[in-house]
DNA sequence: GCCAACGTTGGC
DNA sequence: GCCAACGTTGGC
């Protein structure tokens, strides 16, 4: 059992279009950078993530999400993989980027949440379990 | 819209 | 295999 961050930018793909979609069931598609992709293929059936916007006016993490179906190739020999993912819980607000900076837990130095680091630009990245635990008590 | 940070590309 | 140039990301 694995925790995962995936970002979306809201405008392209949103919380909301995916609690609209039927079962709430979307396919994970368009990541185009290797260590993301790579970070995909380890997802197993269950792990759950954190769905984050991105490149919007109030960047956060929004709700939760759950993989149910493994890494498979977005087309026949594709080299990009997608995974399919459903909806947990969208949270009743958003947990803001700087609500995430302002928890010390998370910002230590030695060993501080991946999308809290300079220059962040993975799409999608592992949450340790304490992590996931502290923000979903939140 | 700016720009720092980073990944990718492609000539050599 | 190096690295400059370029493109993209994403917070601000």
């Amino acid at each position: 059992m694995n925790y995962w961050l995936l970002k979306s930018e809201p405008s392209t793909f949103s919380i909301d279009d995916l609690a609209n979609k039927p079962n709430q069931i979307t396919s994970w598609d368009g990541v185009r950078n290797y260590q993301a992709r790579n970070f995909m293929r380890k997802m197993g059936v269950g792990d759950l993530a954190f769905f984050y916007h991105s490149s919007c006016k109030i960047p956060g993490i929004v709700g939760i999400i759950k993989i149910i179906k493994t890494s498979y190739p977005e087309e026949l020999h594709s080299i990009w993989d997608m995974v399919d993912v459903q909806l947990i819980q969208k949270f009743p607000e958003i947990i803001t980027l700087e609500k995430l900076r302002s928890i010390p837990e998370l910002n230590n130095p030695l060993n501080n949440m991946i999308i809290l680091r300079k220059g962040n630009r993975l799409s999608i990245t592992p949450v340790t379990k304490t992590e996931w635990d502290k923000i979903t008590k939140l």
